[in-house]
DNA sequence: GCTATATTGGATTTACCACTCCAAATCTCG
DNA sequence: CGAGATTTGGAGTGGTAAATCCAATATAGC
């Protein structure tokens, strides 16, 4: 059984562009108010769709939440762009830093991050769910564990440290510390996780020669 | 305006106990399958009372769910007590790693910490939720703190290192390593990441003079 | 232009779930 | 033992939200 991709089923660039209006707005919705406390009424009244454009468009509010998986996949690994992926150097690692802060302090420290947060509510719920945001977070870890293999590999990081590992450390140091941060509304839980994982990384360098 | 504990409001012990099995029903199903997932319906039939005994004891369903949350705090840090406070050694943060770890195991790496799917979900619904959970993981920091300052106190950890930041780092780094453990199914990103932040921890001790 | 298909409107249905209500049973304490 | 309070049973209610349905309109491709 194979599932179909919104493409494959004969939508127009009209109806691509509603159901790109209702997934953008349920994500944004349900980034604020969570899945449960989204009703589709509220995704339709954001998105200016009828209930049959709804229904046309994704067979059940499931539906619309993996899309919106999808979605929110794309966004986070989208806005890291010019990061991932050249993570290779102490620099790169604390300019990446900043810009996550950043990017909190500018959300005032609400919300969490969206892919941890629907983490949280939904992989216990729906088995694909929990599929969908392993494969999420996968991507995530393979853009920060490519250049922690760089460095290891010109023999930037001692050969005894472990760069795969290192980077499944470093993303779930983010992860804790964007849910501190959003609970107690103040970027310094991100800062302390994060600056501890790097300053540990910095620690197993070797020492220029 | 104080809000009443429930041995201020006459319960019998009688009472209480049947309070005591509705949350503890309660907290979990939530833990299974989320608050919004879990029916009054369910937890009544869970904890084998009827309706009106659940409204008797519990102003509506948010009420139920804040005590849950007092309940799960207590769980939680409970869980831990013959660590927490005494996190002084890097043996002992070792061995509260295993313990956390073989935590999971227990679990099938399923369900994650019940404070932090529980943040997750409900942080941004109501403000008094997040207070709680806030409380909440302050008290856990502050059985790691403790710790740290100890070390810190007797000089087994360098000058320049900061415990206090280092707790929260490290807290930071147990919630995330359970977060993606629990998506992953796999204990891995629980001891990658923990490990990760123990060994940093450890290489801002003193040397033995 | 014509036909098949895609898109849209919106009223309606169906189901569920939080919460109420009132009466009955049980307990507490003087 | 008796009066007042607490605890319990369980049917019932009101509102809400997901999902359906049928008809109308727009669009694509021949």
């Amino acid at each position: 059984m194979t599932t179909l991709t919104a493409e494959e089923r004969n939508f127009t660039p009209k109806g691509l562009a509603t159901r790109g209006r209702i997934v953008e707005a349920a994500a944004r919705l349900i980034h604020e108010r969570g899945v449960a406390g989204t009703t589709t009424e509220e995704v339709r009244d954001a998105a200016d769709v009828s209930s049959s454009q709804l229904y046309h468009y994704f067979k059940d509010k499931l539906a619309l939440v993996r899309a919106v998986i999808a979605y929110q996949t794309d966004a986070v690994i989208g806005a890291q762009d010019e990061f991932l992926g050249h993570l290779d150097s102490m620099q790169a690692l604390r300019r990446w830093r900043d810009f996550l802060v950043r990017i909190q302090r500018g959300l005032r420290c609400a919300g969490g991050c969206p892919l941890g947060t629907l983490s949280s509510e939904i992989a216990e719920i729906v088995p694909e769910f929990r599929i969908d945001l392993n494969r999420a977070f996968t991507r995530w870890e393979d853009g920060i564990r490519s250049g922690l293999r760089a460095m290891h590999a010109r023999g930037a990081l001692r050969k005894d440290a472990d760069p795969d590992r290192l980077a499944t450390a470093l993303l779930a140091a983010v992860q804790g510390g964007l849910l501190l941060t959003q609970i107690r509304r103040n970027t310094k839980p991100l800062e302390a996780a994060v600056d501890a994982m790097l300053d540990h990384i910095e620690s197993l360098m070797k020492k220029r020669d």
